[in-house]
Formats: C-alpha cells, sequence, structure tokens
DNA sequence: GCTTGACTTCAAGTTGGCTTGAAGTGGCAA
DNA sequence: TTGCCACTTCAAGCCAACTTGAAGTCAAGC
C-alpha cells in the first residue's frame, strides 16, 4: 500500500505540514509511522483530509468533526445531526439568496441613500430574520469566523 | 428627536453594551452626547446595526464595512465591491447547496462507509471546488469564523 | 444623604484554527 | 563525511470580534 511523507501529503492536499501535525495532535488524522523523524501517512489519509474539508465547509468544527470518526476510523455519522446540518444549512442558503440580491440592488439602486430605498430596505430586513448563521470568507486579510 | 440610553439601544437592537462600545471605538456607530456617564444614541443607530448585521452576514469584515460608511456618516459604497461580493456570495450559495444534498444523502444511505457510496464521493467532490468560502454558525460552543 | 444599579474606563482574556520561531535531527546526495 | 534541507518538537504568537473583570461614577429613588 501506499504510504506518503508529510510532505507529499502537504503537496497532494494542499494542507500544511503544521496543519497536518496540529490534526494529528486533534485526534483528526493519524500517521502510521516514521522514516527517521518524518510521518508517514497511508494514502486514505488524502481522503480524510478531502472530509474534514468538507465537514468544516458545512460549519462542524473540528472537534465535531474528530467525534465523527470511530475509534475504527470510519465514519460513525449521527444522521440526525447531519439532517440537522443540512436543514441550517438550507437556512443559511436561504438568508444569503436574499443578501446576494440586496447587494445586487444596491449596486444598481439610484437612491441617494441606500437607506432611502424601500426596495432595500425590505430585502435588509428579510435577511435580518434569526437564524445566526454567516457566511465568512479567506479573501484577503479578513477572516471572521467570528463566533 | 428621539435620543435614546445605551440600555436602550442595546435592548432593542439585541446588541450588548460591550459590543457598543466596541463598536464605537472602531468607528462603525457614533454617540450623540452623555447622560451622565451614559452614552446617548440618535435612534437612526437602530438602522445602522441592522446594517452592520446584514454586512457581517455577508461576509464584510467589522473594518469594510466602517470604510462604507463615509464621513458624512452615509452610506459611500463602493458599486462594483457590492458586486463582486454577491458573486461570492453566489458562489458559496452553490457550494452549500451541494453540500447540503451531500448531508441530507449521507443521513439516510445504507452504505456501511460513507466513503463507499459512490454518490456521496460525488457530491464530496462537487462541494470541494476552489474558493476558500465557509459558512459558520453560532449554533451551540462552536465558533468558527476563523481566519 | 445614602443606596442602588446601570452604566463607565481600561487592560487583559477568550475562542478556534492555525502559524511562526528557535533549536534540534536525520536520510540522502556529492 | 560532510552538508543540505526538509522535516522534527515545543511554546508562543496571531487574528477578529468580542467579553470579562476590577475599580470607579453618577442619576434617581427612598
Amino acid at each position: 500500500m501506499t504510504e506518503l511523507d508529510i510532505g507529499a501529503v502537504s503537496r497532494q492536499s494542499g494542507v500544511r505540514p503544521s496543519t497536518l501535525r496540529y490534526y494529528e495532535d486533534k485526534g483528526l488524522v493519524a500517521s502510521i509511522g516514521r522514516r527517521g523523524l518524518r510521518r508517514q501517512y497511508h494514502a486514505d489519509v488524502l481522503e480524510r483530509l478531502a472530509l474534514i474539508a468538507v465537514g468544516r465547509t458545512a460549519g462542524f468544527s473540528l472537534d465535531e468533526i474528530a467525534a465523527m470518526f470511530g475509534s475504527d476510523g470510519r465514519m460513525r455519522i449521527d444522521r440526525k445531526a447531519l439532517a440537522a446540518r443540512a436543514d441550517a444549512l438550507d437556512r443559511t442558503i436561504l438568508r444569503l439568496r436574499a443578501l446576494s440580491k440586496g447587494l445586487r440592488h444596491a449596486a444598481v439602486c439610484p437612491a441617494p441613500s441606500h437607506l432611502e430605498c424601500p426596495k432595500f430596505r425590505r430585502i435588509l430586513r428579510a435577511a435580518q430574520q434569526r437564524g445566526t448563521a454567516r457566511a465568512t470568507y479567506k479573501a484577503g486579510k479578513s477572516k471572521v469566523p467570528p463566533r
């Protein structure tokens, strides 16, 4: 079975070595040994990293993701939690769509101030609805995540 | 014109006093005076807070939002930036939809491990596509926003 | 006049997810 | 066998967006 050096895993996955070590500390991935000091990984790790990335996109924290991998290393997913997360995702999507519409309108609206535009105000209110989800970006320097 | 005490603003907006002070430090909102030590606000501040909340949902950082308010206090929005953000939002939405589908499928899929399900793997790849946007939640303890 | 309670300031702490820096190690090519 | 360079460990640092804690202030009600 193909055994990968940490450097190879990093190059193939786009995940930095420091991140790989961090994930190992957290129990998200496991190395299968060392060659000298260097961690060696089973090729499966690439798939797991992809899974982790997707989980993060879905809004799961690293701890939550770690909890999804059983002690046997296979996924042991709480189907209810998945459905709940999908529901949350759908709510987020609705809000983001309203927001996207609002931004697009604001970009072309001739009103002197956006607050004076009734359409913008309506969209603003719609986007406001409870459900404190947030979309965040790595774009540029702005982090976000926020709690 | 109605003048609001910081406590009133906090209650009506759901934004904590500490956050209001923080926003004032950052130049996002302005108080119009004090009664004793207490900040007093123009009723307009509620609208501005709503705007800030929406901007955050759209993925703007506080600094970026601050830059959108001209020195006159009115919005001075970069229409190009708005359109770009709407585009980014739309891309995020597409990914989140793929993800939502994937989660829902995983929640009912009978395959012993999700990685063995071709449908799940396909969705996983779709959700993977570049564009490092993230959806984050305040749900429970998990913060996120992160960088 | 005294208490109360909601505010005030300022510095420091929190959170999650990493990255960075210093100092060390070891496989491999020359 | 010497050097290189990519790795190693460990502790500390970073980021945004707030929150918390300590110590102080003040308007209003009793």
